[in-house]
RNA sequence: GCGACCGUAGCUCAAUUGGUCAGAGCACUGGUUUGUGGUACCAGGGGUUGCGGGUUCAAGUCCCGUCGGUCGCCCCA
């Protein structure tokens, strides 16, 4: 069922949101707190296509998770090949570590954030074209490579002010040989009461035995009480490593909590697996999820390499993270007649050269210009006079009214461009941080700010 | 992919049991008020009630389909 008519009203394609104003403040303030925290942990930028020959995705994830089998968003290109918009962030990246030779660099510490796409069916915190925050940490098998990782996950959270009513899953799911160890016990657990099943987890069995672990149905519930945990298949070496990772998670102060049954959907996990959740999102109510995934490069053909990442999306956190600041401007520069436009241009310019965040309504006259500016969040309005006149002049008006006014006024003023800035030249700080100035007492109205 | 609910001006909503019900506020445009803590007043533009079909003397109001939204299942960040 193709859908290809222009309806009277366009929609946007299913599952695909437009931003605008507070919701495209609050989606970039997500993602300029993450980049500011990876920074701080060391993590360098990294940029990989949004398109991949479909194999990528589909070896690595595994052919019969439900993202391959039935989620992405594949198509033969003009010349035949077979590309899949990415519904994931690791499986690129691990494909440009081989394909680059990034070995060569050690231990990389990286970090993405994009648009990744699923064919699923939209609902709240679940869109087809949704956007995460990823962060890996490639060629380290250090359990402290796992905890930074989740040391950073908390401190994004707790910095948007997502602290509170999330709580931090953590489980190993072994090294290749307890997880398949494992594998098998609970494929023989379930399958050995299969009647009792749910028709989903009959399913399950087949496809992914260990997604029955976080079944819903309340008749599953009682088989997965009983079946086997990771523990009795974990190998020794297996057992230090998630002691390890628990231990460096105390060290960090990061609060968690063991949960034995936390799988995780792609085939590529090994170890550690972690899941950020929340009770405040509905059914979607992971955060940030993911693990350590030591054998997947290898398999894309690279050297034997360890890894851990997670991804968090951007939709659920920005759903509960706190406000951000309320955007705004400096000043904004209102002609006070047709014969000023080209003098208030002129400042403009030099203003938003000397570091001020500056607006130049440009329609209708001064008074609508100025209802502009208190729309735009102008913290000061400069009207512009007649450039004709001698001598020019600029009326300079605060329009924030709080205890820093006055250190901003002045501020701005030092930087107006000759013949209106302050005689003495003296520029009181950088802007925009130190606009705010020294506490004084409000100046209301500047006075006619004649030079 | 399955289920439930929903779809009226750009936005938020109104319209008695299907019968002058196509409206209000905000927004927008123009004007007036010499301007500043989102000033007030006047005027104006704008809707084939998502789309298509059906029932009826009559449908925004009922039925079917379709597209989209919301929530749940499933899946996952």
């Amino acid at each position: 069922m193709a859908h290809d008519e222009a309806p009277r009203r366009p929609q946007p394609v299913r599952g695909m949101q437009d931003f605008l104003g507070e919701q495209a403040d609050r989606f970039d303030h997500v993602v300029s707190r993450f980049q500011d925290v990876a920074r701080r942990f060391g993590f360098r930028p990294v940029h990989v296509p949004v398109l991949e020959h479909t194999h990528v995705f589909a070896r690595s994830l595994g052919e019969t998770s439900d993202v391959v089998a039935k989620e992405m968003y594949s198509f033969a290109d003009r010349s035949g090949d077979s590309l899949t918009l990415r519904p994931e962030f690791t499986a690129g990246i691990a494909r440009a570590y081989v394909s680059e030779g990034w070995q060569r660099f050690g231990t990389l510490k990286l970090f993405a954030h994009g648009p990744l796409f699923r064919y699923e069916r939209p609902q709240k915190g679940r869109y087809r074209q949704f956007h995460q925050v990823d962060a890996e940490v490639i060629a380290s098998p250090s359990p402290l490579a796992d905890v930074e990782l989740i040391a950073m996950a908390d401190t994004l959270l707790r910095e948007l002010g997502i602290g509170e009513g999330v709580t931090l899953q953590l489980n190993t799911l072994g090294d290749a040989e307890s997880r398949a160890a494992w594998r098998a016990a609970l494929v023989g657990h379930f399958a050995a009461h299969r009647d009792a099943l749910s028709e989903d987890s009959r399913r399950r069995l087949e496809a992914n035995p260990l997604r029955i672990l976080d079944s819903k149905d309340p008749a599953d519930r009682a088989l997965v009480e009983r079946a086997p945990g990771i523990g009795a298949f974990l190998t020794a070496a297996a057992g230090r490593f998630f002691e390890a990772v628990c231990r460096g998670l105390e060290a960090s102060g990061v609060a968690f909590v063991e949960t034995p049954k936390l799988v995780r959907g792609f085939d590529y996990y090994r170890h550690t697996a972690f899941e950020f959740v929340t009770d405040r999102l509905g059914a979607q109510g992971t955060l940030i999820g993911g693990g350590r995934y030591d054998g997947l490069i290898e398999a894309m053909g690279g050297p034997p390499t360890p890894a851990v990442g997670w991804a968090g999306g951007i939709e659920r956190l920005m759903a509960l993270a706190a406000a951000p600041p309320p955007p705004g401007v400096d000043v904004a520069v209102v002609a006070e007649c047709p014969e000023a436009e080209h003098e208030a241009l002129r400042i403009a310019q030099a203003l938003r050269s000397a570091g001020c965040s500056v607006v130049a309504p440009f329609q209708g006259h001064a008074r609508k210009r100025a209802e502009a500016a208190a729309r735009a969040g102008s913290r000061a309005i400069l009207y512009v006079r007649d450039p004709g006149q001698t001598p020019a002049s600029v009326n300079l008006v605060d329009r924030s009214r709080d205890a820093g006014s006055a250190g901003r006024l002045a501020a701005i003023r030092a930087r107006l461009p000759h013949p209106y800035g302050t005689p003495t030249g003296a520029l009181p700080g950088s802007l925009p941080g130190s606009l705010s100035g020294p506490e004084r007492s409000p100046a209301r109205n500047d006075g006619d700010g004649r030079a």
